[in-house]
DNA sequence: GCGCGTTACTAACGCGAGTTAGTCAGTCTC
DNA sequence: GAGACTGACTAACTCGCGTTAGTAACGCGC
């Protein structure tokens, strides 16, 4: 029967590790002792099966707050979400990389905690001050952070995930740059020479840099001459692949292939290509960049350079347990990237 | 000088409440008093600036778990996100459903924290039990999820972010039958009435079986006929729209436009399209469902129905922390969409 | 000059754990 | 058989804050 008193379910009211300890009839302490195996302590194997017996029975979870209070640790570590235009890839790519923080922060015995942030600022200090986190992974840094470089310069256990040449702080990537040459390599293995660049961005941003940096690494070891005449930017849209590769082929129409550093700017770039009336992969080859679960189902099927975005993110969060473990790593971890061939390149005619 | 003992920083010990006490020469109660502006605590203005000077001087900020083991609340709002086949289109626009729940949660004092689950399991239900979260939300709910069912029924805040019609939880949702038809009714003021539909996903996802709701409350609107052979069934990604329309345009081959029901299907339709030498929009209008990003670089440029991401995310959010101030929102919420008429349609010759 | 109500505070308890410094009984040593 | 040692526990303190119950001073009415 439904007790008088309303359809509100009732809240069974919480078990606390002294009900445990009640239960068990054994003290406070050796319930803390037995369930969080507190080794050295003496406890005999009786003991520890009453006590954990009680506590199942009783339903306990030990209360987070508490723990955190006591510990003097929240094991909770933040994630600091900055929407920047240089983002949009990854954005795409958002979930999964959710996904590798959160599962090695749960090995770790973390929770994540979330702070999304406007491009134009907003604050996660707060976070630290009210001792909330334990550490910060902070996606898409800004170099004018100050918030950052504050608090790393406090030494709070902080990774960066991206690129911040300016600061001394330990950081997750992927290697652009050779992710970038891989791509170059794989189109000078099909016979071009006459190889266009269309970055991913202005190259203000480090990972635009490093991806042409790539390319150029790739050209060298081939021992073919860089051209500055055919390297264009792109702008993080497909919008200004359009444009770039319009404007590559009426500098350079003797290009015959193209790498393009983000599969987003590439899409607007093999569509320029098309509207020029150069059919890719006959006519054209092309490199894209990233992997976006849409390249694949590109006109044609998109060759690119797949980003590793689960595993960045279980980098990141490795990256940050294993420096709250004490455990320092390395100050760099750069994460290799695979060739993706698809039908978007062939060999030069 | 850097004082012997290293180079590692020194953390300045934190300010605790009864610093700033002693430093205003007042109790720790009123402290808490001045600082949480306690209505009806009678402090003279001398006081309070005191108080207020001492804390700011002393860098003070209230310790978050010390403030939630003594007040009963973490402030702290979980989000769980679970990936699942019909999220592929939500993911894409999930940085911007993160940014509206963040925003909303800060408004009402939360903080969010994130679950992300692998598809085929995980539990959250340790972060009720640990007195984590105050409250959830739950992103891609699952009828089966046996968690999701308990925690409803023992009373716990969760808003769910989806469709969910076997469970008596609020939910916030995109209206998609509105949304659907509104669609449809585009093609149709364009003078078609032949009129094709590929879904998003099986009938069996609700989010599909909406839309396809729509699509009929179009046409009975305007009284054309509804032809079950202008149905097919997509199945989330590009390659089940190329299929789609493959088979509509053998099966119905008079159709002169076509509903598809998310943009990354439609996107494999308009390719289908092409390769059987329709011209879009001249021989055949499409419209697609969700607007991502790469909407308005598709060739053509596709007319869709626009997915509020972030408001959806502040609608949850908001939801969420109204229920939880005790104030009972509605018990579901369905967010309008938005028509965006790009190139993928015209009037029918 | 005693009670009553304000005003402006404070002492002390409690939240639910982790942890330090024991206690106490039994065993071993020489 | 006194002292050292070990094994198996526990009392009591601590973390930092919110909150309840209370106090002390003051004015006011009669």
């Amino acid at each position: 029967m439904v007790p008088a008193g309303g359809i509100v379910a009732q809240r069974r009211q919480r078990a606390t590790s002294a009900d445990v300890a009640a239960r068990a009839e054994v003290s406070r302490t050796t319930v803390s002792f037995v369930l969080n195996g507190r080794p050295g302590a003496g406890i005999s194997e009786e003991t520890r099966r009453r006590v954990e017996d009680a506590a199942r029975e009783l339903g306990y979870h030990p209360h987070g707050a508490a723990r955190a209070l006591a510990g003097g640790a929240s094991h909770t570590i933040g994630l600091v979400l900055r929407q920047s235009p240089d983002q949009v890839s990854v954005d795409a790519l958002l979930a999964e990389t959710l996904f590798g923080i959160g599962s090695e922060a749960h090995l770790g015995g973390y929770r994540v905690l979330l702070e999304p942030l406007s491009p134009d600022g907003g604050h996660y200090r707060d976070l630290v001050n009210s001792q909330r986190v334990d550490g910060l992974i902070v996606s898409g840094p800004r170099s004018d952070d100050e918030e950052l470089v504050a608090l790393v310069n406090e030494g709070f256990p902080i990774i960066v995930q991206g690129s911040l040449p300016s600061l001394a702080v330990p950081s997750v990537d992927v290697d652009n740059r050779a992710g970038a040459r891989t791509a170059v390599e794989h189109l000078l293995e099909l016979g071009h020479r006459r190889i266009g660049c269309i970055t991913n961005a202005p190259l203000a941003y480090t990972a635009a840099a490093d991806r042409l940096a790539g390319y150029r690494d790739a050209l060298d070891a081939a021992a073919v001459a860089f051209a500055p005449a055919l390297v264009v930017q792109g702008a993080f849209d497909a919008a200004s692949g359009w444009t770039a590769m319009q404007d590559l082929l009426v500098h350079a129409p003797d290009v015959t292939a193209v790498f393009v550093a983000s599969d987003i700017v590439a899409f607007g770039a093999l569509r320029a290509a098309r509207e020029a009336g150069r059919r890719v992969p006959a006519d054209l080859s092309v490199v894209g960049f990233d992997d976006i679960p849409l390249a694949r189902h590109f006109d044609p099927p998109l060759t690119t350079i797949r980003l590793p975005a689960r595993a960045l993110g279980a980098a990141a969060g490795r990256a940050l347990v294993e420096r709250l473990a004490g455990r320092a790593g390395s100050e760099r971890t750069l994460l290799p990237t695979e060739l993706v061939v698809r039908d978007s390149t062939a060999a030069r005619r």
